[in-house]
DNA sequence: GTCTATAGCTGGATAGAC
DNA sequence: GTCTATCCAGCTATAGAC
């Protein structure tokens, strides 16, 4: 390696460690405060710099936020990718909602970013929501293989666990109020996917 | 009744009307451009106004906010009232779903302010929030005629009707992807309810 | 790359003339 | 009660010196 070639690379490496800082100071802003509570001033003012220097990392609050969408997503994924506990189909079900469960709970406004779309004139790039869906479509293997076939109950599913997440950080954040349900919601929802499939 | 009196409600009547035509133009805001939208300028500029004239009616942006709360909760509390068709607790379980899917989705914006806190800020005042609990715990009370005694599975109940109405607005606004499994889905929690009540 | 300073905008809320 | 004009605060984003 020439000696241009090693400057480049710790300037590269100096940048990258910059970046890092102020997503770092990011996340800490919205675990804190909330989606909204992300400010370029504040961020700044956290990371120990100011305004025009955070311009000098991302083009835009959005570019920010992208970033960070990315960043989540990916933990979802690889969250997916852990193997589960050996078990049956039905056990596995159940471990992976506990698994959902606790990866939104355990970081709300990850959580929200990444499944309610609900900051204005925000949504990700292409290339920041891909790990999201390859990780909702492990999410679906899993579910047929569980036996359930139907779309329909499908559809069932995602609003069964999403409404026990929401519950549970909108009126009992903290607590176990609704997360400590899951394991009747995959109960029922097994017993009523087995008894629609031997009867249609 | 005096000269004196009939000119006081004359006023007053004047009054509530230009309020009432406010409320008319937030709520149109809202419903347009969600609850985010609502600032005190452009609500004024739909009125016919300007922004002090909206302090002479209101004390504040909250004091708006408070009202439609109050409206809403209103609103539904109305809607709960109605008489449900003849049937069975398990039919009428059904038909009260229905209902309350019905009204979310028929005004998403009245849906946030009611039952998601997500307003940074505001916070609807107890006389507000009076009609909104009194409503839930009619609910409440036609659930348990139902035969769902435990109190875990009302949970269950709130977590499920929520979250197939979240994704319906969330994923599929003004389809019917989701809301159309409610037979399903009431069906499925009848099921495991009635299981369970022999079981334990 | 990092700063000071500021542009340009939008928000809620008020002062004061009429 | 209704207006014009304005205050003050917050925001994203940028110009320009160093």
């Amino acid at each position: 390696m020439s000696k241009v070639e090693a400057e480049l690379t710790w300037r590269e490496a100096r940048r990258q460690n910059a970046r890092a800082d102020l997503l770092a100071a990011a996340w800490e802003m919205v675990r804190e405060g909330g989606l909204g509570a992300l400010s370029l001033r504040k961020l700044a003012g956290r990371a120990g710099t100011t305004t025009p220097t955070v311009y000098a990392y991302f083009e835009s609050k959005n570019a920010i936020l992208d970033v960070m969408f990315r960043e989540g997503a990916e933990s979802f994924a690889q969250s997916n990718a852990q193997p589960l506990a050996e078990g049956t189909p039905q056990q596995q079900l159940l471990a992976h909602a506990q698994r959902f469960a606790s990866f939104c709970i355990s970081d709300v406004a990850r959580y929200q970013l990444l499944f309610q779309h609900s900051l204005p004139g925000f949504s990700p790039s292409p290339e920041s929501y891909a790990p999201a869906v390859r990780a909702l479509e492990s999410a679906r293997q899993l579910i047929e293989r569980a036996g359930v076939r139907d779309p329909r109950h499908l559809d069932l599913w995602t609003a069964l666990m999403t409404g026990l997440v929401d519950q549970q950080i909108s009126n009992d954040r903290g607590g176990d109020r609704w997360i400590r349900l899951i394991d009747d919601a995959v109960a029922m929802f097994l017993a009523y996917s087995a008894s629609e499939q031997s009867a249609g």
